[in-house]
DNA sequence: AATGAATGAGCTTTCATTCAT
DNA sequence: TATGAATGAAAGCTCATTCAT
């Protein structure tokens, strides 16, 4: 039997994280050292060693943690109206922004841009973090596409990228300027996505009036 | 007077900039060696000492290079139409991207977004070459408003921002999937915009026909 | 009274002491980790520590252990005729080598030689183990002087350590070369012994027909 | 061209290997640390770095060098009378032994032999230093026995074998007793090879008597 | 008696930068 | 000016050993 319950390691390894994170965000991924870390988390260099293999291993974990909140987000988001989806997603992605102690995660998250272009296993877990957002933009808007409230000749793939884009652009922004209202950018993000619906609403008003039920071109086989 | 010219200097300058990009995008600002930079660039350490006082000065020229491209293709940019001038700032944003010879800047830009944190040289740079561009588009998005082709409650900084984050977060995507096709994503940005656009003049018309100065409806609650 | 018998703490010993001999002989003294040994002998690092001080006490115990197994051996070797003597003795030491099971041993026991230069109990116990076999041997070779059966003129002590340094360059030997076949080895070295014999038998032959009780020719200058 | 000739690159690699085989033969390879061969070359980190990749790559270096002498004693050896030939062989090697400052290569030649077992670099070298002797040996015992000077019926190689094996045990003898004298060791040695050519004469002669050049037994194909 | 998480000194190696030539 | 050997502080990581439980 562990002399340790797994509740107290999750506890430790969650310690060491954040300790790890307030380091990353102070100074980098690169310029921080373990010593920094140790130091930040109060634990000896070789119990930190028991928690985490390597300083990539320290990195993948942060990414991962991360990236968990975020999946959490998505998956809590509601599959009701696109607009309130939308809304929802924008909310668990950019709503957290606001919380002071996020700070420190906004900057670890752009490192972790770069850092996932060198370490696959950070790159994957980004990927992860991304490409199931994209899943799930993208059927929202397929869905909104068939209730015929959102034009029908708009890639929904290319549009989540864009709409993915905003939110990682926002985040950028208030990493490097954390005094940023995030709150007028968010309503002019939700505008261009209103107006892309009242245009639908508009054109399919003029359709209906000409040909009934037309089937609407896709920009994509 | 110079034994060298000041061309020869700034051609130098270029030279072990190139090398230098080609050492960074390869492996990383932290895990590239000045060694690596050397040997890339066919100097000896004293000679690249000489047009570069350290790695951070490297780094900091780096994102001088690469924004100064950007501030030129901004700047040549038309100021004509609203839909033209996005366009053609998209193009000049995006339109690299797609070349092949770019990979590695995309790889470099994003490693400059987490450098621009602890690097403040980095960082006035790289702020420099978005708050140009933000306050051209917000100029734009005013002009817009004022011509009644973009809805006046909508927030022309904030507009902005989100027009730039588009810009950002492509490039990440970019980055990570150097393969991404941008077309359908740059048609899908514009869509949004064509789509406020046109929800104006719908709007316009319709508050011409019932009453003239009518509240809009707010998007948000 | 102890609670645990003696025999079982003998038997727990012996047990960690083919772990740790496994684990040397795969990676070295010094290359192994306590923690190896911990893995290997199933024990917890606590109760490694109950029954060896520290590491170099696990060294000093397997170069006991080690030549306790030779002692044993050359005590068992009869002592009747010089051939068979040095047969018996070139058994005991030699002919485990064949056993595939003494492999392992073989690699430590090179390494325990040049731990015995740093290691004073290490070398107490090989010096014990070189030292009874040298004095086995010397007085086996006088006596065989008195029984003329060995030239008179060879010294007895300096041949003992050369039929000990044969035994330990085979050792090395087959310790780089486990697929060497020792048999002609020491079926040469024995003729080497057969050949001085045979030699002292001729002269003394020759000695006797000519002038009786004369002085023996040098083989050297 | 280069800065520093080639003579002075080999002088300072030849003086961190002094160093480092004084650092060696105190210590222990495992104990020695870099930062000891640091003090003792008086050269900096770094600059040791420059002339051995890796602590590894050092202790290769040292085996490398030590056998270098050896195997250039060993060429040197004359090749015109067996036993003439035998004696130069054992100068070459077991000479040295008596040279004082030979003292620290005794200790770390030892440590090489189980160092071997693991570092397949080192290993070549040795096995190499080993290969050569047995080689010119085994030729030398087979022309002994051409002309009659050996037995026929001793396997050449495995009196190779035995006869390094000699050297080897020796040189461990007098690096774990500095103060032995190796003179009547060699000696002794000798006396068992002129025995065996003893015996050899003695048969050769009771051959003679009864069947003129009768072609001797190989215990070999 | 046994456990095994924790300790922390110290290891090998790197690399931005300098400066004698 | 240019060179590149040299510097040396400091990095990531290990592991023999301990001691609270």
């Amino acid at each position: 039997m562990p002399r340790v319950t797994a509740a107290y390691l999750a506890e430790r390894r969650a310690h060491v994280l954040a300790a790890a994170a307030r380091c990353f965000a102070r100074e980098g991924f690169h310029r921080a050292t373990m010593q920094d870390v140790v130091r930040e988390s109060g634990l000896s260099p070789g119990a930190l060693y028991r928690y985490f293999a390597s300083k990539e291993d320290l990195v993948a974990a942060i990414a991962d943690e991360r990236h968990a909140a975020e999946r959490a987000a998505l998956e809590a988001a509601g599959r009701a109206d696109v607009a309130d989806a939308v809304r929802a997603i924008a909310q668990a992605f950019l709503g957290p922004l606001a919380r002071p102690d996020e700070r420190e995660w906004r900057r670890v998250t752009v490192q972790l841009w770069g850092e996932a272009l060198r370490n696959p296993a950070v790159m994957r877990v980004i990927r992860g973090g991304l490409d199931g957002p994209l899943r799930a933009l993208t059927a929202l808007f397929r869905r909104a596409q068939s209730e015929e409230r959102l034009p029908g000749d708009v890639d929904p793939a290319a549009l989540a990228r864009v709409a993915a884009a905003v939110f990682q652009g926002l985040v950028l922004q208030v990493a490097w300027q954390p005094s940023l209202d995030l709150e007028p950018c968010v309503a002019a993000a939700l505008r261009l996505l209103d107006g892309l619906a009242t245009s639908s609403r508009a054109r399919a008003r003029g359709r209906a009036r000409r040909r009934p039920r037309a089937r609407r071109p896709s920009s994509r086989g």
